[in-house]
DNA sequence: GCCAACGTTGGC
DNA sequence: GCCAACGTTGGC
Protein backbone atom coordinates (compact mmCIF):
# COMPACT_ATOMS: atom_id res chain seq x y z
CA UNK A 1 0.00 0.00 0.00
CA UNK A 2 0.81 3.66 -0.72
CA UNK A 3 0.46 6.69 1.37
CA UNK A 4 -0.71 9.99 -0.34
CA UNK A 5 -1.85 13.28 0.53
CA UNK A 6 -4.26 15.42 -1.28
CA UNK A 7 -5.27 19.50 -0.86
CA UNK A 8 -8.43 21.24 -1.96
CA UNK A 9 -9.52 24.48 -0.88
CA UNK A 10 -12.46 23.09 1.55
CA UNK A 11 -14.84 26.46 -0.42
CA UNK A 12 -14.19 24.39 -3.28
CA UNK A 13 -14.30 20.93 -1.92
CA UNK A 14 -14.31 19.72 1.47
CA UNK A 15 -14.15 16.49 3.40
CA UNK A 16 -17.69 17.04 5.16
CA UNK A 17 -18.74 16.90 0.85
CA UNK A 18 -16.85 13.82 0.86
CA UNK A 19 -18.34 11.92 3.32
CA UNK A 20 -22.09 13.29 2.05
CA UNK A 21 -21.09 11.84 -1.86
CA UNK A 22 -19.47 8.73 -0.09
CA UNK A 23 -17.49 8.83 -3.55
CA UNK A 24 -16.26 11.47 -5.63
CA UNK A 25 -13.67 11.67 -8.79
CA UNK A 26 -10.62 13.82 -7.99
CA UNK A 27 -11.10 16.61 -10.66
CA UNK A 28 -9.50 19.57 -11.77
CA UNK A 29 -5.82 18.49 -11.41
CA UNK A 30 -3.70 20.61 -14.07
CA UNK A 31 0.02 20.23 -13.16
CA UNK A 32 2.31 17.16 -14.12
CA UNK A 33 3.61 16.72 -10.97
CA UNK A 34 0.20 16.37 -9.49
CA UNK A 35 -0.99 14.11 -12.23
CA UNK A 36 1.66 11.92 -12.29
CA UNK A 37 1.25 11.13 -8.27
CA UNK A 38 -2.77 10.45 -9.73
CA UNK A 39 -1.68 7.88 -12.18
CA UNK A 40 0.91 6.10 -9.29
CA UNK A 41 -2.22 5.74 -7.25
CA UNK A 42 -3.48 1.70 -6.28
CA UNK A 43 -6.72 0.88 -5.65
CA UNK A 44 -7.14 0.96 -1.85
CA UNK A 45 -4.13 3.23 -1.15
CA UNK A 46 -4.40 5.43 2.02
CA UNK A 47 -5.20 9.48 0.89
CA UNK A 48 -5.14 12.21 3.56
CA UNK A 49 -7.12 14.59 2.63
CA UNK A 50 -6.30 18.22 3.51
CA UNK A 51 -8.30 21.93 3.57
CA UNK A 52 -5.51 24.43 2.21
CA UNK A 53 -6.37 28.11 3.05
CA UNK A 54 -9.20 27.92 4.92
CA UNK A 55 -8.31 25.61 8.05
CA UNK A 56 -5.17 24.22 6.99
CA UNK A 57 -5.54 21.24 8.62
CA UNK A 58 -5.59 17.20 7.84
CA UNK A 59 -9.12 15.73 8.22
CA UNK A 60 -9.65 13.05 7.54
CA UNK A 61 -8.12 9.36 5.30
CA UNK A 62 -9.87 8.53 2.25
CA UNK A 63 -8.87 5.41 -0.25
CA UNK A 64 -8.34 5.27 -3.90
CA UNK A 65 -11.22 3.48 -5.43
CA UNK A 66 -10.57 3.63 -8.52
CA UNK A 67 -7.56 4.49 -10.25
CA UNK A 68 -6.27 6.73 -12.97
CA UNK A 69 -8.81 7.58 -15.33
CA UNK A 70 -9.06 10.70 -18.20
CA UNK A 71 -10.70 13.52 -16.18
CA UNK A 72 -14.26 13.68 -17.81
CA UNK A 73 -14.45 17.85 -17.00
CA UNK A 74 -12.79 18.44 -20.20
CA UNK A 75 -11.52 16.80 -23.27
CA UNK A 76 -7.57 17.23 -23.08
CA UNK A 77 -6.40 13.90 -22.77
CA UNK A 78 -3.09 14.69 -20.68
CA UNK A 79 -5.34 14.89 -17.58
CA UNK A 80 -6.80 12.39 -15.40
CA UNK A 81 -8.88 11.82 -12.02
CA UNK A 82 -9.09 9.04 -9.41
CA UNK A 83 -12.04 8.11 -6.97
CA UNK A 84 -11.79 8.44 -3.73
CA UNK A 85 -14.11 7.15 -0.66
CA UNK A 86 -13.67 8.56 2.89
CA UNK A 87 -12.42 6.06 5.26
CA UNK A 88 -12.57 7.85 8.61
CA UNK A 89 -11.97 11.09 9.95
CA UNK A 90 -9.45 12.34 11.92
CA UNK A 91 -10.56 12.35 15.29
CA UNK A 92 -9.01 15.45 15.70
CA UNK A 93 -7.58 17.23 12.76
CA UNK A 94 -4.08 17.86 12.16
CA UNK A 95 -3.34 21.10 11.73
CA UNK A 96 -0.29 22.85 9.27
CA UNK A 97 1.27 23.83 12.52
CA UNK A 98 1.06 20.98 14.48
CA UNK A 99 2.92 19.14 11.14
CA UNK A 100 6.01 21.83 11.00
CA UNK A 101 6.46 21.63 15.03
CA UNK A 102 6.65 17.87 14.52
CA UNK A 103 10.76 16.92 13.81
CA UNK A 104 9.89 13.80 11.09
CA UNK A 105 7.12 16.08 9.00
CA UNK A 106 9.77 18.58 8.19
CA UNK A 107 10.87 17.27 5.20
CA UNK A 108 7.12 16.62 3.84
CA UNK A 109 6.24 18.06 0.60
CA UNK A 110 3.32 19.84 2.23
CA UNK A 111 5.62 22.28 3.48
CA UNK A 112 8.57 21.77 0.89
CA UNK A 113 6.72 22.32 -1.95
CA UNK A 114 3.30 24.40 -0.83
CA UNK A 115 1.84 24.35 -4.31
CA UNK A 116 1.96 21.04 -4.66
CA UNK A 117 -1.93 19.32 -4.84
CA UNK A 118 -0.80 15.60 -4.50
CA UNK A 119 1.71 14.06 -3.06
CA UNK A 120 3.06 10.76 -1.48
CA UNK A 121 3.83 10.70 2.01
CA UNK A 122 6.10 7.97 3.53
CA UNK A 123 4.45 5.38 5.46
CA UNK A 124 6.01 7.02 8.24
CA UNK A 125 4.86 10.47 7.72
CA UNK A 126 1.20 9.04 7.10
CA UNK A 127 1.58 7.19 10.83
CA UNK A 128 3.01 10.50 12.23
CA UNK A 129 0.24 12.46 11.45
CA UNK A 130 -2.44 9.77 12.32
CA UNK A 131 -0.81 9.79 15.92
CA UNK A 132 -0.92 13.72 15.92
CA UNK A 133 -4.72 13.25 15.11
CA UNK A 134 -5.37 10.50 17.62
CA UNK A 135 -6.94 8.23 15.25
CA UNK A 136 -6.52 4.36 14.47
CA UNK A 137 -5.76 3.28 11.47
CA UNK A 138 -5.02 -0.75 10.30
C1' DG B 1 -4.14 42.13 0.72
C1' DC B 2 0.56 40.95 0.14
C1' DC B 3 4.16 38.31 -1.41
C1' DA B 4 7.18 34.19 -2.23
C1' DA B 5 7.45 30.17 -4.86
C1' DC B 6 6.63 28.06 -8.76
C1' DG B 7 4.59 26.85 -13.40
C1' DT B 8 3.51 28.31 -18.08
C1' DT B 9 3.84 30.99 -22.15
C1' DG B 10 5.86 33.22 -25.89
C1' DG B 11 9.44 36.04 -28.14
C1' DC B 12 13.92 35.73 -29.63
C1' DG C 1 17.01 26.54 -25.54
C1' DC C 2 16.86 30.69 -22.78
C1' DC C 3 14.56 33.94 -20.19
C1' DA C 4 11.28 37.70 -19.16
C1' DA C 5 6.58 38.32 -18.30
C1' DC C 6 2.74 36.75 -16.44
C1' DG C 7 -0.62 33.81 -13.81
C1' DT C 8 -1.72 30.84 -9.85
C1' DT C 9 -1.32 28.89 -5.37
C1' DG C 10 -1.31 29.19 -0.66
C1' DG C 11 0.70 30.84 3.75
C1' DC C 12 0.84 34.79 6.48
Amino acid sequence: MNFWLVKQEPSKYNWQQLVEDKETPWDGVRNYQARNNLRAMKKADAVLFYHSVVGKAVMGIAQVAREAYPDPTTTDERWVVVNLRPVKPLKKPVSLESIKCHPDLRNMALIKQSRLSVMPLTEAEFRAILEIGATSFK
